[in-house]
DNA sequence: TCTCGTACATGCATGAATGTATGTTACTCG
DNA sequence: CGAGTAACATACATTCATGCATGTACGAGA
C-alpha cells in the first residue's frame, strides 16, 4: 500500500552514480560500506544545509528542504543530525574549518603581519567565491545578542579572528610596516568588518573581487595604497 | 469577565505624558486629534519594528514582541498595517527617508566627488551608531535571491545607492581626484560593501568608527591614505 | 542464509506565529 | 449630548515547521 519504493531507487542510482568509477578500481570497495555511506550523506547534507544558512538563514531554512536538495528527506537529516541547532553547529565547524584551511594557511606562511593581513583579505575574497560565503555573516548578523548556543559557537570564531587581528596589527606597528591610529582592536574590527563586506558584496564579481577587498582592508589598516607605489600589484 | 481595563489605562497614561507639556499651549490642540493619535502610534510601532528588524531580520521578527515593546498590541499593528510584509516595507521606506535626509544631504553639499564619497563613509559611520543600522543590509541578505516584494524594495535602493556611488567615481576619475581602477561600478561595489562592513563592525564602537570607515572606504576607491598625506609612509 | 544493527522514509503530534473576526473604548461631529 | 466611526484589545482559526515515533530496506557478520 504505503510500500513504494521509488525513493530507494533514487538513493541506489544515486551511489551506483557515485561508485561506479570505482568498479575496475582496488582501493576502495565496490559496494559502499556503511561508513562511507553514512559520510557521503552527511557531506550531501552539510553541504546543502550550508548553501541553505547561505542563501535563508537560519531561521528561514528549511529542513525538509535542505534535505531534498541534498537528496534525501527529513529522515535522513535526523538520524545524522540530532535537531536543527545541531546541523547548523555542524555546519559552522565544517565551514571555519574550511576556512582554515584555504585562508588560515595563506596568512600563516606570511611573514611579515601587514603582509600577512593583507592576503588573509585576498584569500577571503577568494574564500567567497563559492555559495556559502555568508554563512558565517548571516548566521552572526542573526544571532548578535542573543544567547543562542548557535550565536555563541560563531561569535567565538569571530572573536578569535578578531583577537588574530589585533595580534598580527599589533606586531606591525611595532615592526613599522602598519602606522600608527586607533587601538588595535578597533582597527582589527574595522579590518574584518572591510573584508568581510566587500567580499559579500563582490563576491562572484569578477576577477576584480581581490584586489579590491585588499585596497579595502588596506585603507582600513592605513596602509598605503597600491596607487601610491606605481606598479606593486602583490 | 474579559473586561479588563488596565491596558486602558496604559495608553491613556502615554499620550498625556506626551500632551502634558502642550496643556498651556496654543498652536496644538490640548486633547490629541485622531490622526495625531494615529502618527504616534504608527511612529512607535515602526520604531520598535525596525529595532526588531535590525536585530533578528525578517523571519525570527515576532510582530507581538514589536507591538509589545511599543507599547500596543497586535491588534494595533495589524489595525495600521495590513501585515508583516507591508509593515517591513513600511520600516524599510522610514529607514531609506531618514537615511536621506542625514547621510544624502551631507553627499550633496560636497564638490569634489571623492570628497563626496567620504562624506558618504563618515555620515554612514555616524548614522549606524543606533540601533536600526542593521536593518538595510539584514533585510538584503534575508531576501537576496528571492522574488519577495521586500527583497525588491530593497535591493531596488541598494542598486540606486550603487549607481549613485558609480556615477560619483566616474566624476572623480574625470575631475583626477579618484585613480583609475577597476570598471566603477566594481568600485561602487567595494565602496558600498566596505562603507557598510565597517560601519556595523564599528556600531557603538568608540569615536573610531568614522576615520576606520572613512579610511576602508578611501582604500577601496584606491585614494591614498590619510596617512600618507601626513608623511607617515612606511 | 539468517539475523541484527544501521541508514533512511513516512506519518503524526506539538507549538508557535500569523492573520482575522469580534468586542470595547475614545474621539468627532451633528 | 447622542450617534457614528476610528483606534485599539481580545479571542479564535489556520498554517507550517519542527521533532519524534514508527516502518522498511540495506549492509555486516556468523
Amino acid at each position: 500500500m504505503h510500500v513504494r519504493e521509488s525513493h530507494v531507487r533514487e538513493s541506489q542510482v544515486r551511489e551506483n552514480e557515485a561508485n561506479r568509477p570505482d568498479a575496475g578500481g582496488s582501493a576502495s570497495p565496490r559496494r559502499p560500506t556503511q561508513a562511507e555511506r553514512r559520510a557521503r550523506t552527511r557531506n550531501a547534507l552539510l553541504e546543502s544545509a550550508a548553501r541553505g544558512l547561505s542563501r535563508y538563514g537560519y531561521g528561514n531554512l528549511v529542513l525538509e528542504q535542505v534535505a531534498r536538495e541534498a537528496g534525501y528527506t527529513r529522515g535522513a537529516l535526523y538520524h545524522q543530525f540530532k535537531d536543527k541547532q545541531d546541523l547548523t553547529l555542524a555546519v559552522s565547524e565544517w565551514v571555519m574549518a574550511t576556512w582554515d584551511e584555504e585562508v588560515g594557511q595563506l596568512v600563516a606562511q606570511e611573514q611579515d603581519p601587514a603582509a600577512a593581513l593583507l592576503a588573509l583579505a585576498r584569500g577571503h575574497a577568494v574564500y567567497c567565491r563559492r555559495d556559502i560565503a555568508r554563512v558565517a555573516i548571516a548566521l552572526r548578523l542573526e544571532f548578535s545578542g542573543q544567547d543562542h548556543p548557535v550565536g555563541r559557537e560563531v561569535e567565538k570564531g569571530y572573536q578569535s579572528l578578531i583577537e588574530r587581528c589585533a595580534g598580527l596589527i599589533g606586531a606591525g606597528r611595532e615592526a613599522g610596516s602598519i602606522p600608527d591610529g586607533p587601538p588595535a582592536r578597533a582597527v582589527a574590527l574595522a579590518f574584518v568588518g572591510a573584508v568581510e563586506g566587500t567580499s559579500i558584496a563582490l563576491s562572484g564579481q569578477a576577477p576584480h573581487d581581490e584586489s579590491l577587498v585588499a585596497g579595502a582592508a588596506a585603507g582600513a589598516l592605513g596602509l598605503p595604497t597600491h596607487t601610491d607605489i606605481q606598479g606593486r600589484t602583490a
